[in-house]
DNA sequence: GTGGATGCAAAGAATTTGCAACCAA
DNA sequence: TTGGTTGCAAATTCTTTGCATCCAC
């Protein structure tokens, strides 16, 4: 599902490369499938989004959209109802700012954010798989006991070496 | 100092009366010891902390402290030193607003939101020592290549039952 | 006595809400 | 056509900052 053809790893700046349709494609479906309307500013933030390779801000996330596309104000609508979709995940490292990234089904990805420079990186696949496992037994404890729509988060805090 | 033969249970439905006397006197060493000064708004904050069984936000830690006995400001403002001191641990549930808990030593805790409610209910020992070992194993792995300081947070996000 | 700490007011940052215009279905 | 969406402005909420006063050491 998630782009598989990618080569670059822009980051930073924007650089943007190509962009996965596969994202957009699902959003799509998704969007329509629950009965919303496939707006172009929805098209545009989904498409930003899939081209960012770690979790954005609203802010940011409004910065990178092609000029000026929409309003901030429908970044933060839109981030909502992804959310109920279940097409975006929030988190709340960086300060108390929400930070989103895209939801395409896979498993979700663990990080360790630098307390000094607020750079995040992404664990390795190892580390991740271990962590999941654990808190993937425990959601279905939890499920088990009545609670539904599980979901969880881990984040990493530190200062980065150097 | 603050009330000490507490035998009621006031508050939104925190169970436990008595006010353990030993957060006060660590928090007194820990601020001491970094050279800081001990003052009565700073003692009311841990002391009421130390009675919260859950993670509380500023607006909410303030509202609990006997009457006015520091300005919301000063409640920020002490959130920040003692974070630094490690001596309370700030996390980001509940929407975006921060929450705090006194850290004492003790392993960390986990927690699982309620989405619908906000309500926030521990995990059993068990979950939370599966949990435990294998973030602080990741945590070794992150120190080991050159991260300091590291810490980690773990939340579970539901609807809970009923 | 003196510098760190506090209170009060005001500033800032992040996110939400109101409402008329707009466009996807 | 028509109700979900958007944009712009204004309002909220959470948190930080400026500054004169105050108190812990």
């Amino acid at each position: 599902m998630i782009a598989s053809t990618q080569t670059n790893n822009p980051l930073g700046g924007d650089a943007p490369p190509a962009e996965p349709p596969d994202a957009v494609a699902y959003a799509r479906a998704k969007i329509k499938q629950a009965g919303l309307r496939v707006t172009q500013p929805r098209l545009a933030i989904v498409a930003t989004l899939a081209r960012c390779t770690e979790p954005v801000g609203a802010e940011e996330l409004h910065r990178r959209i092609a000029d000026g596309a929409c309003d901030l104000v429908t970044v933060y609508r839109c981030m909502g109802v992804f959310e109920e979709l279940g097409l975006v995940r929030r988190a709340y490292f960086k300060d108390g700012a929400a930070s989103y990234e895209l939801d395409l089904g896979a498993p979700p990805r663990y990080h360790v954010v630098c307390r000094a420079t607020k750079r995040v990186e992404e664990l390795d696949a190892a580390a991740a798989a271990e962590i999941r496992a654990v808190l993937v037994s425990v959601e279905d404890k939890l499920r088990a006991r009545g609670f539904r729509d599980v979901r969880h988060v881990a984040e990493f805090f530190a200062l980065a070496p150097r």
